[in-house]
DNA sequence: CCGTCTTTGTGCACGCGTTCACAAAGACAT
DNA sequence: ATGTCTTTGTGAACGCGTGCACAAAGACGG
């Protein structure tokens, strides 16, 4: 995740695996929403289907938190949704600030699912002196100056960056100086910063080019599956793709 | 990634593993800036540490595509570039649509790096009534009610989710009964989808609930290491972590 | 033309994550 | 109290992904 350590078991020995870690707040999501309900018990089958996991990793990923369920009945849902929330740490609050108040930088601020599980943004920061005492989702936007005395005076740990990729690294690591050991990045650049230091990115350019790629490989199948044995020439174009540029068969 | 099936390799035989294909965007976005520097070829060392990876994963990843390399020299950028880029599908056009014109929505319309590698926003739909007709990055949001026909006739194949979670599922429905096959979500609900759909997420709630875990971890840790061996009953309280909640060493 | 030096491409081993399949545990009826 | 039935918790096997380490390949100088 984080970008400049390969070492490290990632998996800490007495802990949690990652990818269980990763599950944990989409169990939450859906144990929340049967608490809503007043679903008093769920099953592995039934927590599985609403998270859209397999049941046996569920249970398999329950089972790093401990016994919580009762054999023959299933999960008590409000037992569960406190394990959870206090094993991801959830039960304290966690100022944030969002570095970068353009478009994205904006939304994220006026994203609700923010404050929603103890995550509060205790500041806007931006670049732009123009932008310095504007209200953002009703919080002012601060100036670049004021990031490390913010940071120290909220206790913040966990940053999120949303400014241009040009800015992100000068950022990050004023950020990391001034004491954060979270960051989730929205810059399409890649974060280099010390042990110790947690980076998350999310790239929406990224996400849609694996999506191109599979859609690619989609149409390739489609197309070879209509010319079926026979090698014709003619090339042909179906209602969906719009380009006829059927891709090679993998050249060796 | 999708919801519904379990089933399927995932990782296609005569194709590229899929976690290799998560990593050709960020090499061909260091390419990139490589080309921009006109610097002519580049060793998998260099290459691998502006992608942020290690230099045996970049070969053994580049391996899949074939032998684009030089030994004794490198990789030739220029040539790479275009390799990846076809590998990726990104010599096509992909227009893309985006349904929900909300914050996000609209700063995802605005985000340039959609533009910059074959994607086009062919659309923005939105339910509001309100909203047609308005332009947001300098594209009339158009009504729900159009979203079929839009589709069908830009051929569209990949769609954005931006609306609320509520909302989610059954726009989802309605794109891929219209024609997509891919799709972006970023509605913090687990989509459901027939076979041959392929749905990637993009949560801001969860990657911030990741980050506190780590934050939390790192934090009890510290404590643990400050009081030592001393199991004192006082709780510790350093001056991040606003909680004393030190978790249990995992009770059996 | 040959030797040296750099860098690729990959065989191999290891570890994490997933899935199956089943025994143990408990609820519930009789 | 006992049997049945449901559902958990987990041992074990398997497969994917990662990283090491090295042989093969080619550039380059003499």
């Amino acid at each position: 995740m984080a970008t400049g350590r390969t070492h490290r078991p990632a998996t800490r020995s007495r802990g949690i695996p990652e990818a269980t870690v990763a599950r944990l707040p989409l169990y939450l999501r859906a144990l929340t929403a049967l608490s809503e309900r007043s679903v008093p018990t769920v099953s592995s089958e039934e927590l599985a289907a609403a998270a859209g996991v397999n049941s046996a990793k569920l249970r398999k990923d329950f089972s790093y938190l401990g016994s919580y369920g009762t054999r023959g009945v299933g999960y008590d849902v409000e037992y569960l949704v406190y394990q959870i929330s206090r094993e991801l740490g959830l039960t304290q609050d966690w100022p944030v600030v969002i570095v970068g108040i353009g478009n994205l930088g904006a939304a994220l601020a006026n994203y609700g699912g923010f404050a929603s599980r103890g995550f509060r943004v205790a500041a806007l920061i931006d670049a732009d002196p123009a932008m310095a005492g504007k209200p953002v989702a009703g919080i002012p936007v601060q100036h670049t100056d004021e990031l490390e005395k913010i940071i120290d005076e909220n206790g913040v740990s966990i940053g999120v960056i949303a400014t241009p990729a040009g800015a992100a690294q000068q950022v990050c690591d004023r950020l990391v100086a001034a004491g954060v050991t979270s960051i989730l990045n929205f810059a399409p650049t890649v974060l280099t910063v010390p042990d110790g230091v947690d980076v998350r990115k999310v790239d929406l350019s990224i996400e849609l080019q694996i999506l191109a790629f599979h859609e690619q490989r989609k149409a390739g199948e489609e197309a070879e599956a209509q010319a079926g044995a026979a090698a014709s020439a003619a090339q042909e174009n179906n209602g969906k793709g719009p380009d006829g540029d059927v891709p090679a068969v993998m050249p060796a």
